[in-house]
DNA sequence: ACCTGAACACCGTTCAAGT
DNA sequence: ACCTGAACACCGTTCAAGT
């Protein structure tokens, strides 16, 4: 309960916040019931205060957002900094790079907040520097390390909200299983044309059951490849 | 107008929709000023209708934007079906992904409904096809194949959805250029310790006043060469 | 088979007023 | 400096009723 009361002398209450347990709430309801359930009424009232005077800490609910990933960001960022640097640059990006993976994979939001606005965001921006640094032990250009970095973001935060999505609400109910509902998919596929769909049928089986974070790593190490190349290592 | 009315005895008006026009007049409100835009009363103005008659061509907001989606895919279906194969089947993998970047680039929201539900996005589910054939000419186990064009795919995908973020209505009213909103961003970088963020203070020349198709090509080539090495082609 | 008006249950945001 | 209640201008979705 980081939330006091104040007494006033008629006995009235008057809720008192901090952007800490705006925030800490915010995320506690995103974690509860997914994004649609973060509405400022909600947040209110879990804060047992009004809507408004949330607006004393941030300015929209974009901003909101802003903030609650740099919040949770900040924990995944003390998961990096226990990450002991080992002798090859690219093993030490795919650690960190699958760190921030696991945490987008469980919020998917994240992904849409993740470095939009750094002015904010301190720890999205912490996390960009470490996520660099190997790369300065390349041997690349200033421009190639960007690109390079700029890629594995991309990679990360790009499997991370596809594969995070959520499955419909007849998956989540339990009255389907994951596998259940792949299979629908791939059932539909298998009937297609064999000449007019040959890659669909080639990849029919390798979809059906597939495991999500197989399908990271295999994306994350063509990247790291194509880098390792670049590098000469 | 792919609209028409028909006129009751009464000389009442009622008027008559179909998918297509429902679809088109999406898209064009979506063009016009964006996702926040698409409103069911604001499509069902365009029509010329009542929000509710909607209803009778999708099941809800998600559908129209998977549907949507797939009519705009259609035309770069078309686009792609224009070019020609060449010999090297990781140049047809670039050619296919960029006709798709630039679709996407244009319009962001299509990043976040592409194969969402193959089921009523055929067209999706074709150029899904004809992105992976090329790899039916390259090495690789089914598996492989599956993993290199689920890679692609989030590398066109993530870097269009993000390079393609609306900025900030300062610069879309003109008020700011967007070299000028870049160095904004990369004054704060610039001022930080060089100490504690030596990456950003390398990479901040190239991303001041940096390139978004360059971004994204640099992303895509890394995922590229690490296919190629896994092809030994 | 397809369209309508009106209602329902929400939203984010603002603002004058309170403490 | 910080919180409140009430209002404003919206949303997506439903439904009984019309043609």
């Amino acid at each position: 309960m980081p939330r006091h009361q104040d007494r006033a002398a008629g006995g009235r209450r008057r809720a008192s916040h901090s952007m800490e347990s705006v925030l800490t709430e915010a995320v506690v309801l995103l974690d509860e019931a997914g994004p649609s359930a973060l509405t400022f009424r909600a947040l209110a009232q879990r804060l047992g205060g009004g809507v408004a005077s949330i607006y004393w800490y941030v300015a929209s609910k974009d901003e909101l957002l802003d903030r609650a990933t740099d919040h949770v960001i900040g924990g995944v960022l003390a998961d990096i900094d226990a990450i002991e640097p080992g002798d090859d640059p690219i093993d030490d990006l795919r650690a960190i790079s699958l760190a921030l993976f696991d945490a987008i994979l469980v919020r998917p939001w994240l992904g849409n907040y993740f470095m939009r606005n750094t002015d904010v965001q301190g720890n999205c921006l912490r996390l960009y520097e470490k996520l660099g640094q190997p790369t300065l032990r390349l041997k690349l250009t200033a421009r190639q390390r960007f690109h390079a970095v700029s890629a594995i973001s991309t990679v990360v935060v790009g499997s991370a909200v596809d594969l995070g999505q959520e499955p419909p609400a007849e998956v989540l109910d339990g009255a389907v299983g994951r596998d259940e509902f792949l299979s629908r998919f791939t059932a539909t596929w298998r009937e297609l044309d064999r000449d007019a769909y040959p890659f669909v049928h080639e990849i029919v089986d390798e979809f059906d059951g597939h495991d999500d974070i197989d399908q990271f790593r295999a994306a994350l190490d063509l990247t790291l490849a194509g880098i390792r190349l670049q590098a000469g290592a």
